[in-house]
DNA sequence: CCGCAAAGATGCGTGCCCCGCAAAATCGGG
DNA sequence: CCCGATTTTGCGGGGCACGCATCTTTGCGG
């Protein structure tokens, strides 16, 4: 990869980060796109060379993450049994990353209540929920792959993408605001993945 | 009801038609709000007086739609199994209903073309899924009703909904985009349900 | 039957967003 | 070291979303 593309990368992350961080600081309408494109250290009209909205450039994180999953499926062993394979890929993308931990931290309690409010904001919701059905179909190849079925024909690796999906997000849904933090998140993705690959019987 | 509250829905379902109807046509960007106001004759700033935005207008079809299913299945027998209510409430609304059937047949072909490169649009699609995303929680609210859980603290119901939503979003697609028409929605929605319910487990 | 309070529709004005276009800056290979 | 290709930037315009004040309609009690 040429010096080019790392920077177009480099400055994509920055810019959506700088739109989290100042968002979750401030609130969506008291932060410009102006504001972010100078966190950047670009211009304001390269912003939009970049994403097509202000909306969108928060939910890039989002999408980012989602990608992995794909990414980690096809790095499990080939042997592996489906639904193992995609557990762990799942699970591995709820260890926090270097980039995370190693931020100045800014009040876990603040920043939790900032964040909450800004996916309160339906142009973010709309977002973020695009950026994972994005994600979807990356992840369908990946599944395809390893079951020897076909994304472009068949609906089953389709409907696997589709239903872990659902699964993390009801997961993670499950730890934040349901009851927050009545149990790990781990323990809940696990749980949800569970139940999915079996049916979801009815608890009778 | 009341008179009021019958003219509010009048309008906003004519305002969400008037929307879909004249983007298929023109195409996203060649609507103005002004447009759309027109159509269902009222004043432009009434428009966001129901619509936050130009695509959520467009998404509140969709969104009707998706609400229904919820409603179907409160309206199922109660001894039916799960799934089996789940399944006849999501095919209910497959058949097209009366406004559909009985507005001026504007070509097929054109009316499924532009519906297409309408569904192109990224703020289109960011809306339509949160749409869908909104329906979940009332999906989820009925799933808890029938199953005797909670919606608000187990993860069953909000499961249940969400996987089924997924499922009739895949299957819509096969139907629309990856092979058109190559087989009837009905059978594609019923042979997803199907395999949702049964943990979908890897062809082998 | 009438007028009154509540709720909705409308007009106006404002700030911001998103994008097209063309010029300037930056990078990578020969 | 320079040339072609890619990016960044400035400028300008068309719209959109919304707050606020005003006017109209609806439903209700006297």
């Amino acid at each position: 990869m040429g010096l080019r593309e790392q920077k177009k990368v480099a400055t994509r992350a920055a810019l959506g980060w700088a739109a989290v961080r100042l968002i979750v600081e401030r609130g969506y309408d008291k932060v410009l796109v102006e504001d972010i494109a100078a966190e950047a250290g670009v211009s304001p009209r390269t912003f939009n060379n970049y994403f097509g909205s202000k909306a969108e450039a928060v939910a890039s994180r989002h999408l980012d993450r989602c990608m992995h999953i794909a990414e980690a499926l096809r790095a499990r062993p080939a042997g592996e049994p489906l639904w193992d394979a995609i557990t762990a890929a799942v699970l591995e993308q709820l260890i926090p990353g270097p980039e995370v931990t190693s931020q100045p931290r800014p009040d876990r309690e603040v920043w939790a209540a900032g964040l909450e409010l800004m996916l309160t904001v339906p142009a973010i919701q709309a977002e973020s929920l695009r950026a994972a059905a994005r994600a979807e179909s990356t992840l369908a190849a990946a599944v395809a792959e390893r079951t020897g079925t076909d994304a472009a024909t068949d609906m089953y690796p389709n409907l696997v993408a589709a239903t872990v999906l659902a699964a993390h997000n009801v997961a993670n849904h499950s730890h934040y605001s349901l009851f927050s933090g009545k149990s790990d998140i781990l323990a809940l993705t696990t749980e949800a993945l569970r139940q999915v690959s079996s049916g979801l019987p009815p608890p009778s």
